[in-house]
DNA sequence: GGGAAATATTTCTGTCAAGGAATACGAGCA
DNA sequence: TGCTCGTATTCCTTGACAGAAATATTTCCC
């Protein structure tokens, strides 16, 4: 649980972090979208918190829950070469398409 | 094991990946990359093989594996509103000190 | 065809994480 | 102070996956 995919690879975490799109919400309210108990909710929220894709602020009774997206910066790096790979399959692609054209 | 992300979140299988960027490898080029036995990264390459991310091919008695980058995009069109959240933080942050620099 | 090399598959085991239930904690209110 | 609501934490069980060792499979070479 070090890497920041390895906290996003699961999918109930990936649901929390799409909710957290919309603003910030408290933790009742992630529970009542989820189809999970409380708990099992809290546990997440305290891996993604620890992750540091979330930050915490407490109001009152509750605790409002609000996106950081910035370690996702680190998949986005992770992806680069391989985007760049597939950019260039494309350029064969069109250089493929580009050579057909000429016949 | 359906999604890529769940896929690609395995450290063995990340660097399997970025192996094969520098181009098609035997599968023993590969085991002997890896800290891994032989039967381990086997099984790896299965994994990667049936989330399409590398294709095989046989010549004589060695399997080529070469990169297929493209279900990587379905991560980087999950990871676009996020990206979108983030630029939004550096459009306030610019905003804000463009504030100050009035003042 | 027999043997050896390259790789895949099976079997087994340990580990770890997810989920639920129960419990603990903390803040506000009567 | 005691009670209740919102949330976190603990404990336990279960299931899934990673890894190693052994075995099977395929292909080449003699």
């Amino acid at each position: 649980m070090t890497g920041v995919l390895e906290v996003v690879a699961e999918p109930h975490r990936r649901l929390i972090l799409t909710l957290l799109l919309e603003g910030e919400k408290s933790a009742g309210e992630i529970v009542a979208a989820l189809p999970l108990s409380q708990p099992g909710v809290s546990k997440h929220l305290k891996v993604l918190k620890d992750a540091g894709l979330v930050t915490v602020r407490r109001q009152a009774r509750q605790r409002l829950y609000r996106l950081c997206p910035d370690p996702l910066r680190e998949i986005d790096a992770w992806l680069t070469p391989f985007r760049d790979a597939w950019n260039e399959r494309l350029d064969a692609l069109e250089t493929h398409l580009d050579g057909m054209e000429e016949t």
